[in-house]
DNA sequence: ACCCGAGCCTACCGATCGGTAGGTAATTTG
DNA sequence: CAAATTACCTACCGATCGGTAGGCTCGGGT
């Protein structure tokens, strides 16, 4: 049993279909704002049947964040098997962060909660299943001519720049569209795209016009 | 009565102390992470004590998020009545509130979560109290020679990728001295602020070498 | 034919949620 | 001094929270 490869989006098992669900709506209103019984709802079946398949709801959601690592690794990989200069790679990387695909954005939003609300919680930070994004962010800009020699807090204050320019700018979409329309929003994103692809290039471009620290 | 100027953080009203709880915890915890009776706690009295004061778990929230535009409007002023030039007044705010001063950082991080929640809790966008900051910046570009003629989704955009890059940072704080351990995170931040500064220089400074678009 | 486990269910638990009703002591106001 | 207001309280409400216990059904393996 459980050997029928589910690849696809469609025709999932329930357990997938309840990640899912879960995952949007984490996304949505973050862990203390979702029941287990609103998760099981919305896949048409009872709490106590997402309990028997997760556990416990904490356990529900330690999978989410699991999923999101298990999809940021794939994101990484694709970029990095696209193009050649890690300049390229990291604006194909980011590209695809900021692309709502799928449950792209909603992974985007569980993890800006999850930056929140770490401490709280428990999720002893050094078991923390998206650490090894970040690392894979820090050897892609130790590839970089300009980075290479910087220091590891160097190249992860940089990685940090671009990740905020663009995660908060997905994290505000309903908030901007709410308040500026539907057609200003998209005039904003435009312009928005253009400029973080400057700071990319001006970051990890040949130019370095904004070189590292010594 | 309530004539008496509370100005100072101590001696403070019994209302004041619970606006000031209701904000750490709802930065730590979110909307839903809190319970009035958390709130009321943590200053010493019930919840219905609380409710007499607010009406409501929602007007407590409201009332919150009006101090934190207060605040944030506050922090302009004093950022342009410090310097001169637009550029170095922009960078006297992100300095303003990237640091962790008071109940600065709850702030950014209330806002956080709001700008995650916005469209699931009801808070019609329209009269969003947070949209004035906004204004404000763009205000502030306008004054740049670099996107004194730039449209307003441009200029927008370059606020987002400045707001984004230093908040984002703000909100990783604990998961990063987490992960890294307290000397780590120091020299990320020293390196951080040094990145950001140079984004800033190279957006709104006379160099402009990230220019806006056309 | 039998059993076992997967998947799902109803029923129930103690705890807590936001909120109402109503009371009390102290202070202010006429 | 009497009346009103403020600030706080206990008691209680129905709803919902995460989780446990136990039962039903159905498909496959032996």
């Amino acid at each position: 049993m459980a050997a029928m490869g589910e690849t696809t989006s469609t025709a999932q098992t329930t357990r997938d279909r309840l990640l899912e669900e879960a995952l949007r709506l984490f996304a949505d209103r973050g862990y203390w704002g979702v029941s287990i019984a609103q998760v099981g709802a919305s896949c048409g079946i009872t709490k106590q049947s997402l309990l028997h398949h997760f556990g416990s709801k904490e356990k529900l959601y330690r999978e989410v964040l699991e999923s999101i690592a298990a999809e940021l690794q794939e994101l990484v990989g694709r970029a990095r098997a696209d193009h050649a200069k890690p300049a390229d790679q990291m604006w194909k990387l980011l590209t695809l962060l900021g692309t709502p695909e799928g449950q792209r954005e909603s992974m985007l939003r569980v993890i800006m909660r999850e930056l929140l609300d770490i401490g709280e919680r428990a999720e002893t930070a050094g078991t923390w299943p998206l650490r090894e994004f970040l690392d894979s962010l820090d050897q892609l800009l130790a590839e970089t001519p300009a980075w290479s020699t910087a220091s590891r807090e160097n190249r992860m204050a940089a990685a940090y720049l671009l990740l905020g320019a663009l995660k908060y700018k997905v994290m505000s979409t309903a908030t901007l569209k709410g308040m500026y329309g539907q057609e200003a929003y998209e005039a904003f994103e435009s312009a928005h795209c253009k400029q973080l692809r400057r700071y990319v290039e001006a970051t990890l471009g040949e130019g370095e016009l904004i070189a590292p620290g010594r």
